[in-house]
DNA sequence: TTGAAAGCGCTAACAT
DNA sequence: ATGTTAGCGCTTTCAA
C-alpha cells in the first residue's frame, strides 16, 4: 500500500509504476483530455497504491493557475468573522477554489504583511475586510492581478468590488428606532475605535442622527481587551452609577450588550420600560439569554456568500472591469429590550 | 510608483530596472549571501518602486522549501479552536513559518480531502486535531515527509508527535470532585458524540469513575446544532422536569452549561447547594455571567504553542524520530457552581 | 489516444 | 561580491 519513502513521490514514480508516460498520468490525475479507460484504470491504481499526492507547487507554476482565494480578516476570535468564512465556504465548496485565511489583529501593518504574503502565492482572488487600508496595501490590491472584494462595509471607495452594509446607515437606523420609542437620555458603550472603522461609522451615524433631533449622547465609555461579557457588565454598572437617569444604552456589539443586560436584570431594572438596550451584530450565540437583546444583524453570512460568488464568477468571465458594489440591508431586531414605537 | 501591468512582475523585471543580475536581486530580496550596500539599495529601490511581489510558487519549487504549516481543525465556530490557533500564531510569528488553516466540520471524509489538499502544497509541518483519522488520512500523515503533531487529545496512538490532555482523565477528575462534594444524583448533557471523540472520552472517564463509586448517571440528553446557550437552557428545563431530584448537572461544554445556569438561576434554584453544575473548556467568553460556572480548562492556547514549537524546532533539527507525546494537565475551576469538598 | 519538448519563475551550486 | 548554469515537478503545446 505504501512504502516509507523519504523523498515525496512524483508523477514520474507513478509513470514508472504504471508504465504510462508522465503526460498521460498527469491527464488522468486531472481528468483532462481523452484517456482510454484501460490506461486510466492502470494509472489510478498505481497512484493510489503508491499514495501519490500531486505537487501543487509545480502544478501551479506550470499552469500559472492557483485555486486559492486569499481571505483577510481582522480576527478569528470575533465570532463575526467565522460566520463570514462560513458564507465564503458555502459558495466556494461548489467550485474548485479554496479559501485561505489570514488575520490582521486590526493592525494595518499586519494587514500589509499578510496581504503581501498571500499575494506572493498568486491567489485567484482576494476577499478582504474593510475599505480602509494603508497606501501600500491599496497599491498591492490594485496590482494584484486578480479580483479583489472588500467586505463588511460600503461606506468608502473600493479598489475593485465591494460587498457589505452601510454602518453609518445602521447607526442612523438604530438611533431613529430609539428616538421613535421615546428614549431621550442615551448612553453609549463600545470598543476604542481608532482602528475599528466600522464601529466608528456606526457611532457617527448614530450621534449625527441624534444631533438632528437635538439630542446628545449623555454618557459614553470605551474599552479594549478582556472578556466582552464582563466588560459590558462593568461598564454598565459604572455608567449607571455615574449617570443614573439614562433611559437607553447602545452597545457597539452584542457581547457587551449581553453583559449589560445581565447586570441590569440582576439589579432589578425594568427593561425595556425604565431602560432600553440595543447591541449590534445579531450574534446567534446569544440566543438563550433571559431576554433577547435588540440588535441589528450585519448580514455576515450573506456577505461571505456574495463576495465568494463574485470571485467565482470572475474566474471564467472575461475582464468585467466595473467596480461592483453590493449593499446589503441590515434588519433591526427589537428583541425584548427596545420598545416598539 | 506603479504601472498597471497585466502580467505580474518577475525577478527579471527588477533585474532590468536595477541593472543587477537576477541572482543578486534574489539574494537581496531574501537577505541571503553577501551583497554590497550599494547594490542592495539599488535593488530594493527598484523592487519597491515597481511594486514587485515575489512569486513564492516558483521560489518554493526551486528551493524545495515551503514556509507553510498546515493546521487542520474541526471548526472555526467553536471558540475552542481560534484559541488554539492563537497559541500557534504566538510561536510561529517568531519564525518564518506561516499557519494555514483548514476545517473539517467534524467529518472524516472532509478531513481526508482537506489533508490531501494541504499536503499537496508540501507544507513544512502539519498540526491536526484529534487522534482518530480514517486509514487513508493516517497513511497520508505517515507519508507526509514533514513533522506531524496531533493535538487536543493524548488518549490514543499518535502518528508522530502529540500534544494535548487526556479527556478520559478530565472526565474522571470531574467525577471525583463531584462525588467528593457529596452530589449523588447526576445528570449529563452533551453533544451527540459519534464523531466528537474527545467529548466521548470525557463521558467515558466520567461514567466509569461514577460506576466505581456505585453510581450511575441518573439522566442524560444529547443535542446537535442550534445555539448552544439556548440548547442548554431547553435541555436543562426538560431534564429537571423529567428528573426533578437531580443534584448535579454535568455539561459537555461551557456554553450549554451557561444556558443551564441561566435557566436554573431564573427558576430560583439554590446553586450550588441544591444543584451543582459543571461544564468543560474554561471559555473566557463567559466571564461575566451571574455566577462562574465550574469548568476544567483544556489548555487550548498552550496546546497550540507547544505544537507549533515542536514543528519549529524540527525545521532545523536533524530527524529526531521518537514519537514525542506532551500531556498537559487541565485544572479544575470550581467557580461558583460546585461545592468544595 | 498518446508522447516529446519546452518552459513556468525562481534558487542551489558552482564559477568568477 | 556577483554572475552562470541547471534544474525543481509539473503542464502547455505541438507532433505522432
Amino acid at each position: 500500500m505504501k512504502s516509507p519513502t523519504k523523498r515525496p513521490l512524483t508523477l514520474r514514480d507513478v509513470s514508472e509504476a504504471s508504465g504510462v508516460s508522465e503526460m498521460t498520468v498527469s491527464r488522468v490525475l486531472r481528468n483532462k483530455g481523452d484517456v482510454s479507460e484501460a490506461t486510466r484504470a492502470k494509472v489510478q491504481a498505481a497512484a493510489k497504491s503508491l499514495g501519490y499526492v500531486p505537487n501543487k507547487i509545480a502544478g501551479a507554476l506550470a499552469s500559472q493557475r492557483v485555486n486559492l482565494v486569499a481571505v483577510i480578516i481582522p480576527s478569528l476570535g470575533n465570532m463575526v468573522f467565522p460566520e463570514v468564512l462560513a458564507g465564503i465556504s458555502d459558495v466556494l465548496e461548489g467550485t474548485s477554489l479554496q479559501p485561505v485565511v489570514g488575520s490582521t489583529d486590526y493592525l494595518p501593518e499586519k494587514e500589509e504583511k499578510v496581504l503581501f504574503e498571500m499575494l506572493s502565492w498568486r491567489p485567484s482572488g482576494v476577499i478582504i475586510a474593510g475599505l480602509e487600508h494603508s497606501d501600500a496595501s491599496r497599491a498591492m490590491l490594485a496590482q494584484a492581478g486578480c479580483p479583489v472584494v472588500e467586505i463588511m462595509d460600503v461606506d468608502g471607495e473600493p479598489v475593485d468590488a465591494c460587498v457589505g452594509i452601510s454602518h453609518r446607515r445602521a447607526g442612523r437606523k438604530m438611533a431613529e428606532a430609539i428616538l421613535e420609542a421615546g428614549y431621550r437620555k442615551i448612553g453609549f458603550m463600545g470598543t476604542k475605535m481608532p482602528l475599528d472603522h466600522r464601529a466608528r461609522k456606526r457611532f457617527e451615524g448614530f450621534t449625527r442622527t441624534l444631533a438632528k433631533a437635538g439630542i446628545e449622547i449623555s454618557d459614553q465609555e470605551f474599552y479594549s481587551g478582556g472578556s466582552a461579557l464582563a466588560k459590558g457588565r462593568e461598564m454598565t454598572e459604572a455608567m449607571m452609577t455615574r449617570t443614573p437617569d439614562l433611559d437607553f444604552l447602545y452597545y457597539s456589539n452584542d457581547m457587551i450588550g449581553a453583559g449589560g443586560l445581565l447586570y441590569l436584570l440582576e439589579a432589578g431594572v425594568d427593561i425595556p420600560g425604565q431602560i432600553g438596550l440595543a447591541g449590534f451584530n445579531g450574534v446567534e450565540l446569544l440566543d438563550g439569554l433571559p431576554r433577547r437583546l435588540a440588535t441589528m444583524d450585519a448580514c455576515r453570512r450573506e456577505i461571505g456568500q456574495r463576495a465568494a460568488r463574485i470571485i467565482a464568477e470572475r474566474q471564467d468571465a472575461p475582464e468585467s472591469e466595473d467596480k461592483e458594489v453590493v449593499e446589503l440591508s441590515p434588519t433591526l431586531d427589537y428583541g425584548d429590550t427596545l420598545r416598539r414605537s
